[in-house]
DNA sequence: AAGATAATAT
DNA sequence: CATATTATCT
């Protein structure tokens, strides 16, 4: 196969994020992941597969609401499950450790079942997710490698696969409706064809290519795509944010509802993301595949974009790709 | 609607 | 067996 025209492969090796842009972490609370990995519930029948877990020594925050579920269905039933949550605030915010969390718990923190919060898309998030599923082709975007294209730190795999079965949803939804056209990227331009404007899939400039090129075309020329090397500002991203500025409110439980993701009618909203370190975290091994794939997969991104507008229509300044975005 | 998780397929 | 895709649930 062809490895020769990995040109997307070409170089983004070498982008790793700045040293410096590690926000003090404000980490107050074990980190989701070393919970989650001490923590599975290793009961029951088959275990291992709750979620591969990776042993990263990660600082940075994850940001993600946390959601309770619970059993409904007859057929499986006996799971302890125990809601907790946990927060913490990732700007600004200075962390003050009062002792919660930790061992002794004066009070009644189970600290254990620690479910994986919700992950919020925010359109950066998205944006880095699109581009990376642009770079690899449509054939080999597959959860798994876009996860690791993406490179953002707590981002598993499953996150970007229930990602990718709506965005591909998405795909077809337009496509559908567009007659073709031209594809403006983002569509969104007089209205009408918008479509459903899923707010946010619709904030990315959709890669042309995507809307066609049904399933069945083992031909792969992608147009040539690739992210200038140097010059960009890559902030850096967690797949996290806040808990949204909640200032009071009792380290205990809260309630993890509202996403500050989306404002409901804002100009726009603003997080700090931070790319995921480029922390020796075990890098998986790909197997069969013919891209050169050595250092860890760590790409530079450009991301800017505005948020959509509130009220009435919705202009998008971020143009697609001229060059680069 | 958006994301997680169970179920199923490769 | 690991990963991908589909289906369901919340």
């Amino acid at each position: 196969m062809r490895e020769e025209d990995s040109n997307w492969f070409s170089r983004w090796e070498e982008e790793l994020p700045p040293p410096e842009d590690l926000m003090p972490l404000s980490q107050t609370l074990i980190t989701p992941e070393l919970a989650v990995a001490f923590d599975i519930r290793h009961h029951a029948t088959a275990p291992s597969h709750q979620q591969n877990l990776h042993l990263q020594q990660q600082q940075q925050s994850f940001h993600l609401q946390n959601q309770s579920q619970q059993q409904q269905q007859p057929t499986t039933p006996s799971n302890p499950t125990a809601q907790q949550n946990q927060q913490q605030q990732p700007s600004s915010g200075d962390f003050a450790d009062s002792g919660e969390l930790g061992s002794g718990n004066g009070g009644d923190e189970p600290a254990r079942t620690l479910k994986r919060p919700r992950l919020v898309w925010t359109p950066q998030l998205h944006k880095r997710f699109v581009d990376a599923v642009a770079h690899l082709g449509i054939k080999n975007a597959v959860p798994k490698t876009i996860m690791q294209l993406m490179s953002v730190d707590g981002l598993t795999r499953e996150n970007v696969a229930s990602h990718l079965q709506k965005y591909r949803l998405y795909l077809k939804r337009m496509q559908g409706l567009s007659g073709g056209g031209g594809g403006s990227g983002g569509g969104s331009g007089g209205g009408g064809v918008d479509a459903a404007t899923d707010h946010l899939f619709a904030s990315s400039p959709v890669p042309p290519h995507f809307l066609q090129q049904g399933r069945g075309n083992s031909d792969h020329f992608l147009p040539f795509v690739q992210v200038p090397p140097a010059l960009q500002h890559h902030h850096q991203m967690v797949a996290a944010a806040a808990a949204h500025p909640q200032l009071q409110q009792p380290p205990q439980f809260h309630r993890p509802v509202g996403h500050f993701g989306s404002p409901p009618n804002n100009g726009h909203f603003d997080h700090p993301f931070l790319s995921r370190q480029p922390q020796p975290q075990q890098q998986q091994q790909l197997h069969r595949m013919g891209a050169p794939v050595h250092s860890p997969v760590a790409a530079g991104y450009v991301e800017d974009m505005e948020s959509a507008n509130a009220s009435g229509g919705r202009k998008v300044l971020t143009l697609f790709p001229t060059g680069d975005d």
